[in-house]
DNA sequence: CCCTCGATTGACT
DNA sequence: GTCAATCGAGGGC
């Protein structure tokens, strides 16, 4: 048994939610219950930069019940429903700043046969998008949102990463593209990697998944 | 209360 | 490529 390294709070400090972003590829998200643990790494994340960014829950300040745990500091969970899907944020900044990180993909590592059981799809369909990695996980409630990936079972581990070979950016996907931050490119993806979400069928790769 | 729409996915032409 | 499911949040009245 390796020893796993909690993302601190210093990985938070000091740099935008851009930089958090992409400094978060290549870093193992990991989730632990009775199952064991299972988990990746994380290969694509899209940053939302607060109440100036029109695609984020908490433009123009919105603050409300749904959005609230943007508001608790670097660290804190905040997982939310669309569409009968959980989606995965982590919030980058401070109580003033409500800013997040969107997990978009993972690469398996962690526990592969149970989470083709949670979510029994083949190849890259497993992991490839926001909803799906929360799937394969087994994460179908709001149970950890308000806990931090410092100390909860959901948590990045920085003890193990992995650096890309090169990050790509891109417009975030499902933001309407004619607002004002539509265009913004704020989704970061390992160039090359195979679950990275929305790829064509068959999307050339590089060796090694795209890593160094 | 009612209406609109979404940080998605999966099925289908 | 296109498109609908599906349901709660948010905003208007």
């Amino acid at each position: 048994m390796t020893t796993s390294q909690p993302a601190a709070q210093s990985f938070f400090t000091n740099r935008s939610t851009q930089a958090i972003a992409q400094d978060l590829l290549g870093t193992h998200l990991l989730y632990t219950n009775r199952r064991g643990t299972l988990g990746g790494l994380i290969v694509e994340a899209e940053a939302y930069v607060g109440t100036d960014d029109t695609a984020a829950h908490a433009y123009n300040g919105r603050r409300t019940p749904f959005s609230e745990p943007l508001y608790h500091g670097p660290g804190t969970i905040y997982i939310y429903q669309l569409r009968g899907f959980f989606l995965f944020d982590i919030v980058t900044q401070a109580i003033d700043q409500p800013q997040g990180v969107l997990i978009r993909a993972i690469e398996p590592t962690h526990g592969i046969e149970q989470m083709r059981l949670n979510r029994p799809k083949p190849g890259v369909e497993l992991t490839n998008g926001p909803g799906k990695l929360m799937g394969a996980l087994g994460i179908c409630d709001q149970q950890l949102t308000f806990q931090n990936v410092a100390d909860a079972p959901l948590m990045i581990d920085l003890a193990h990463r992995r650096y890309p070979q090169s990050i790509v950016a891109a417009p975030r996907i499902g933001v309407n593209s004619k607002a004002t931050s539509g265009q913004l490119p704020y989704r970061y993806y390992v160039a090359g990697n195979p679950y990275a979400s929305g790829l064509p069928k068959r999307q050339w790769q590089r060796t090694n998944h795209g890593w160094l």
